[in-house]
DNA sequence: AGATGAGTTCGATATTGCCGAACGCCCACG
DNA sequence: CGTGGGCGTTCGGCAATATCGAACTCATCT
């Protein structure tokens, strides 16, 4: 494989380790899950420390991720085109719909969300941006697999989220072939009890998906007796053509 | 100093002059920014491509932030206890004052939002959380700086935002005096034209203040003719309150 | 065409960071 | 109240490792 440093792998690594679970971890602990020896960490980590990527807790010694990390990342979304492109089509389509939108790109297996509109009189939503959604069991990864220039497949198992969830990867991918034709993916109570989602692909310039837009909201309004109302159908197609316009000029 | 490793050192560099701006940097860019030979640095870029942290632009061979960061950097927040405990007194507290709120550490000299809670009934506004607000012409930094156990020196020149900017590091200071005895601090268009804010400080167990909570709205509907209207000055400390007093236990 | 600047490759060099054992501390257990 | 095992941390010798600078290719601009 290629060259590359291999303190930067590691210390990447350990980022990664941190950020996998709320629980704050020791130098021994990842020491172990790694397979290094205790010194060796420690001398990564106090690095981290000190370019602020870490924090280590006063009381016990063991580390968390840091602050500098939150504004790295906020950062990333100024510069993330398809967002800045996106974002006020996204409100409109939350206008129209009147349900949350949402926007999102294929990531290491996952959908990552790069935005994130609140449904509209609706407080007390906490916001997604930066999160992970199970692509298998979305709209949006639902759409953003189909047209994966790669061929990424999706990693099995595929896991269950509700009773709903399409957990044998050969139905999954007959549904990527329906997607692929008709050009959106709907998922109902797939991954929340009770809630139905809508998306439809976002191409670049080129006519490659770089992302995939949908709203998201209750059964009772998007789908009566669990058949789906196509006029939401059509205004998530249009935000997404609209945006595909967009980026080709 | 410290022993520290160099090459992560310089990886996080990287970042940070990466995320200093919206703009792509090229590798003899950045090599001349850190005064280190062009291979050097591709060695590092290679490698934070390679785990994720940094994209390459395919046309212009370019480098920017990647989506890893974005993703790393949300769960920080999941970690960070004053967030995950405060975000329902923001809630009530935007509802009770009928303005967004919002809550900020001091970090490296700025504010880090860290959660923000949009005004009720409107739509189209952007997220801010992972931004930094100026410390010295925001009520929130006014707040943090005030009660800094360390006493971070604010960074001169005082950046102006507006004519009412406090740019006088003497003026600065006497303020601080004030916010310090009084126990909350205001900002009257200090930031931006026809916008005032109001901010109380967060302590932990242990009574350091850790953070800050605020609201920011109008002038006409906070301070009419300028004159700021105390009854948003106590529903933000009573947030401010709740909050500390949640923390204690 | 030529010249400039870009990103990339490569191999010799010695600097750099890795390792593992030892240290001090704290807590739980006997 | 001692003792053992866990923790985070320190240290110094060794050699693997990352650094450096020159050379390369490709666009672009003059």
């Amino acid at each position: 494989m290629g060259e590359t440093i291999q303190s930067v792998e590691r210390a990447a690594a350990i980022l990664r380790l941190l950020a996998s679970g709320p629980r704050l971890l020791g130098v021994a602990e990842l020491a172990r899950a790694m397979g290094l020896p205790k010194g060796t960490l420690h001398g990564i980590l106090r690095t981290l420390v000190h370019v602020g990527f870490v924090e280590q807790d006063q009381a016990t010694g063991k580390y968390r991720l840091g602050a500098t990390l939150l504004h790295l990342g906020s950062t990333y979304l100024d510069v993330n085109e398809l967002r800045t492109r996106s974002i006020n089509w996204a409100d409109a389509l939350a206008g129209r719909s009147r349900e949350s939108a949402w926007i999102g790109t294929l990531h290491e297996g996952n959908v990552l969300v790069i935005h994130h509109v609140f449904r509209p009189d609706d407080s007390m939503q906490t916001l997604q941006v930066g999160t992970y959604l199970p692509a298998h069991a979305s709209a949006l990864g639902k759409v953003l697999l189909a047209h994966d220039p790669y061929g990424e497949p999706v990693a099995p198992p595929l896991e269950p989220h509700t009773e709903h969830t399409t957990v044998e990867p050969e139905a999954l991918e007959a549904e990527l072939g329906e997607v692929r034709a008709r050009g959106w993916a709907s998922e109902m109570e797939e991954l929340v009890e009770g809630e139905v989602a809508v998306a439809a692909p976002i191409k670049d310039r080129r006519g490659v998906v770089v992302g995939a837009i949908g709203i998201r909201g209750a059964v009772e309004r998007l789908a009566p007796d669990r058949v789906l109302n196509m006029e939401y159908v059509s205004y998530v197609r249009d935000a997404a053509r609209a945006i595909t316009r967009d980026l080709a000029r």
